[in-house]
RNA sequence: GCCGAAGUGGCGGAAUUGGCAGACGCGUCGGUCUCAAAAACCGAUGUCCUAACAGACGUGCCGGUUCGACCCCGGCCUUCGGCACCA
């Protein structure tokens, strides 16, 4: 055997070795558990970061624990390879978008497997590939045919550094999700899916997620934003148009003093039209449409506003109210109207006080006496009270005429309590080239005609040409004009692809069965192994990601293509890879590129780091000097075995734990007491760092153990195949070499987890805490039977303990058993 | 503003059910080996006080519950993340 640990030839040689005996491939057997690990799959970008090493490291070590605890594990991988960047490359260098991926592809891929991933290679899928996105186009059609696809003319988030439109997931803070850049509005005619059909379902089968985190699920809730309200029903004075207003405050409706109505609302064109309102509304509508999405919805925007000459009545009090619009009311937010309230919301008052509107008080503070109900506000009360001011509700409690209030309007037929969202339709079209181009025709005579099954996939044309701010498709003549399915004439394809997260809600599907020919993926396989057990990815993912996913396992179940409700049965967000307190990225310079880690130090030790530093959850610091630490800790084990191996007898002697010495009971307690803890630490709580350590201290026990008179070889060397199958699932390169070298066959990664023997664990001795008044004073040994009174004979004759006795009454006695003896005394 | 998470040595982090605060690793210091160094091995390492033994203090701050609190409760402070004119 080596003295020396030289990864750099031991982890080639088991990766070729793993790879043509296909060791990590996935065996469908029925008769065992299946258990499924999934990582969020990269956008071929070209290179690993440690991101991804981070990951991929977690799910391995969750993927490689459970096959040696006899789990059938599905561990696949694949790339989320269509997307902007490969044709921001194509316009930089002139390389087909196609070839810059295909590229990437295989340098990641190569990266992966001289990381070690486990990952069964015959299940590799690329979401730019024809054999997938043949089926992504399938799944629009689907949702076309139960009417969950639909095409309208709207106002949409557009991007103009992307030239494309975004869906609203996509728009943070009113930019690119992307680049950055200012989002604007434009009125274009786009494929969107009804994911609001599944507001509902969202938002409540969020319950049953147990495993995932509650940040998690706080952030799709809020996402979904449910809000519980009344609609109210105002007319227009003279013209008797309805102007249906959202409120989930209908007990402040008798405090309306205006109406507001988003600058777009189809309503006020046609009022102000010919009137002498005319032209001022028209520039402030103008204006608003000008602004950008950040300048219009900031909270910070100054609030405006006009008057646009009408009037409207108040359903309940029949009060006559100014018709406003204003920037802060979106057309696309309940009804695109809402109720001034100034009394009781600060928005409203803060408005109100602008543009001199009355302020009326409606609910009155219980701590204001009742004769002062007319004396004018300062600022808005939105707090619960007595009604004042509201005709035949006043005095009751302001949640009673809530109540009484949102009845009375249905009574009317002016209003009916209502349940809204925040959530809108996924707006899946995008102009661009590398996605899955939407598998429609438009025909002059048919109109829109799905593309039929049969003719699917429709491929991305090659005769293309890549320019700025351009979808290439639209300049294809061999792409765009086709014939049309259904009267044969000549006819136009749509130009738009899918959003890529189109391509990455079904991916965790494709895997359960990736080369079928024939469907998307087969029911049997899909029961088999869905939902994934365990998925393992970013943060940045908790909405986007996830919520389709979701939106879209719901709607392959109702349409009868598997069994289960929601994907992701435990999530695990992973926190981010920090240098010098922020994220690693290449803008700040603060990177560490994995392969030069790998280089250095190799693959176990970069894996055996980055779980190392900190549990999967949190943020992570990168430290060389922490992955120097792992390197010298795998030295120290490699060590640990060579030196031990050449003491150990041709013949591995039986295992005989019978009549052992103090030293070698000690010795087992250390190893089996260590197996609890890692089995415990990676089950249940994915604590890899306290595994590790752990670990390491097993190692350390050993080396003291090889010291002592008399080593049991039988001792030994159960405490090291216990420190190389424990640490297999983190650094398997290693421990595969080391588990060869002591003789064994069989690859390590096959073999069993190791079983506690409860009888090592029993000891004949326990260390007693001794407090008195609740502080630490001594501690000693006892025989772990020991009767009260010994104990407390023995506690009495501690002389730290009588020390402090001294003078003093014992009022109490607290007796934890095997623990600790806490003495109180006045 | 609202919601959520976190705050522990010089650093990353432990403490699993309210019971030894600081496991393990890094760093630092000392020792062994060596002509010397590196590596490796052994040991020390929260702060204050002390020659030492001992002792006092100590988990963001203030208070509470408890025999006993990093852990539970109330009130604050700071940092990070998310949401934010949503009617």
């Amino acid at each position: 055997m080596q003295e020396r640990y030289l990864f750099n030839e031991i982890e080639p040689k088991w990766q070729k070795r793993w790879l043509e005996q296909k060791v990590d491939k996935t065996e469908e057997n029925p008769n065992k558990q299946k258990f499924y690990a999934l990582a969020m799959f990269p956008y071929p970008s070209g290179n690993l970061h440690m991101g991804h090493v981070r990951n991929y490291s977690i799910v391995d070590v969750i993927a490689r624990f459970k096959r040696m605890q006899g789990f059938n594990v599905l561990h696949p991988i694949g790339w989320d390879a269509f997307g902007l960047p490969a044709e921001n490359a194509a316009i930089k260098n002139q390389t087909p978008p196609a070839e810059w991926t295909w590229e990437n592809i295989a340098n990641m891929k190569r990266q992966l497997q001289e990381m070690g991933i486990s990952y069964d290679w015959d299940r590799e899928i690329a979401t730019c590939h024809p054999d997938y996105y043949k089926w992504t186009q399938w799944i629009f059609l689907e949702l076309f045919k139960h009417g969950l696809a639909y095409k309208k003319k709207a106002a949409v988030n557009w991007c103009p550094s992307c030239a494309t439109v975004l869906a609203n997931e996509q728009v943070v803070e009113g930019h690119c999700e992307r680049c950055d850049a200012a989002v604007t509005k434009k009125d274009l005619e786009q494929w969107f899916f009804k994911i609001t059909a599944y507001s509902e379902q969202l938002l409540n089968d969020l319950e049953k997620l147990d495993g995932w985190p509650e940040k998690v699920k706080t952030m799709q809730r809020n996402w979904i934003g449910r809000s519980e309200g009344t609609l109210a029903t105002f007319k227009v004075e003279g013209t008797d148009d309805p102007i249906p207003v959202f409120t989930t405050r209908v007990d402040t409706i008798y405090g309306v003093s205006y109406v507001v109505l988003a600058p777009e609302h189809p309503l006020v064109a046609k009022l102000v039209q010919g009137t002498e309102y005319e032209q001022d509304v028209f520039s402030f509508v103008k204006k608003m449409q000008g602004l950008n999405e950040l300048a219009r919805t900031s909270a910070e925007v100054e609030k405006e506003g006009m008057f646009i000459g009408h009037y409207c009545i108040n359903p309940l009090s029949g009060a006559k109210v100014p018709i406003w619009i204003a920037n802060y009311v979106l057309l696309d937010y309940g009804t695109g109207a809402v109720m001034g309230v100034p009394g009781h919301d600060e928005r409203d008052f803060a408005f109100a006080s602008k543009y001199n509107l009355p302020i009326i008080r409606v609910i009155l503070d219980p701590a204001i006496p009742l004769e002062d109900k007319d004396l004018p506000m300062t600022e808005a009360y939105v707090d619960d009270g007595i009604m004042v001011n509201s005709a035949e509700f006043d005095g009751l409690d302001n949640r009673d005429a809530w109540e009484k209030m949102a009845t009375k309007l249905e009574q009317l037929k002016l209003g009916e309590r209502q349940v809204n969202y925040r959530l809108r339709d996924w707006l899946i079209s995008r102009q661009r080239y590398w996605g899955a181009p939407i598998p429609i025709i438009y025909c002059e005579k048919c109109g829109i005609v799905p593309v039929p099954e049969e003719q699917l996939p429709v491929k991305l044309p090659g005769d293309i040409v890549f320019k700025t701010g351009e979808n290439p498709l639209v300049s294809s003549e061999s792409f765009v004009n086709t014939t049309c399915p259904q009267c044969g004439g000549s006819a136009k394809r749509e130009t738009d692809t899918m959003d890529t997260f189109m391509c990455s809600s079904w991916y965790f599907l494709r895997y359960c069965d990736p080369h079928n020919s024939s469907e998307a993926f087969a029911r049997d396989k899909v029961d088999y192994w869905m939902n994934v057990d365990q998925y393992v990815g970013g943060v940045e993912h908790a909405i986007l990601h996830l919520l389709y996913s979701r939106f879209f396992t719901k709607v392959f179940r109702d349409f009868g293509y598997l069994q289960v409700d929601e994907p992701f049965q435990n999530l695990l967000t992973q926190g981010m890879v920090c240098m010098d307190g922020s994220k690693m990225s290449k803008s700040k310079g603060n990177v560490v590129s994995p392969e030069e880690i790998i280089q250095k130090y190799g693959a176990d030790t970069a894996r055996l780091f980055i779980v190392f530093a900190a549990p999967p959850d949190r943020d992570l610091e990168w430290s060389d000097q922490g992955v120097e630490g792992c390197y010298r800790f795998l030295n120290r084990v490699w060590r640990l075995v060579a030196q031990y191996q050449s003491t150990f007898s041709q013949n591995i002697p039986a295992e005989e734990f019978q009549d052992l010495d103090a030293e070698a009971k000690k010795m087992r307690w250390h190893t089996h007491s260590t197996i609890q803890k890692v089995t415990n630490d990676i089950a249940t709580r994915f604590n890899f760092n306290t595994a590790i350590s752990s670990i390491m201290e097993l190692v350390n026990a050993l080396y003291l153990y090889k010291e002592k008179d008399n080593v049991k070889q039988a001792v030994a060397r159960e405490g090291i195949e216990a420190v190389l199958k424990l640490l297999a699932p983190f650094a398997p390169h290693i421990t595969e070499e080391l588990w060869s070298e002591i003789g064994h066959k069989e690859s390590i990664h096959k073999q069993a987890w190791p079983e506690v023997d409860e009888s090592a664990l029993i000891q004949e001795e326990v260390t007693i805490i001794l407090q008195v008044n609740g502080k630490l004073r001594d501690r000693i040994q006892v025989p772990v039977d020991v009767s009260a009174e010994e104990l407390e004979k023995l506690v009495l004759s501690s002389e730290k303990v009588k020390n402090y006795l001294e003078g003093k009454t014992v009022v109490k006695v607290v007796k934890v058993p095997k623990k600790l003896v806490n003495i109180v005394v006045k």
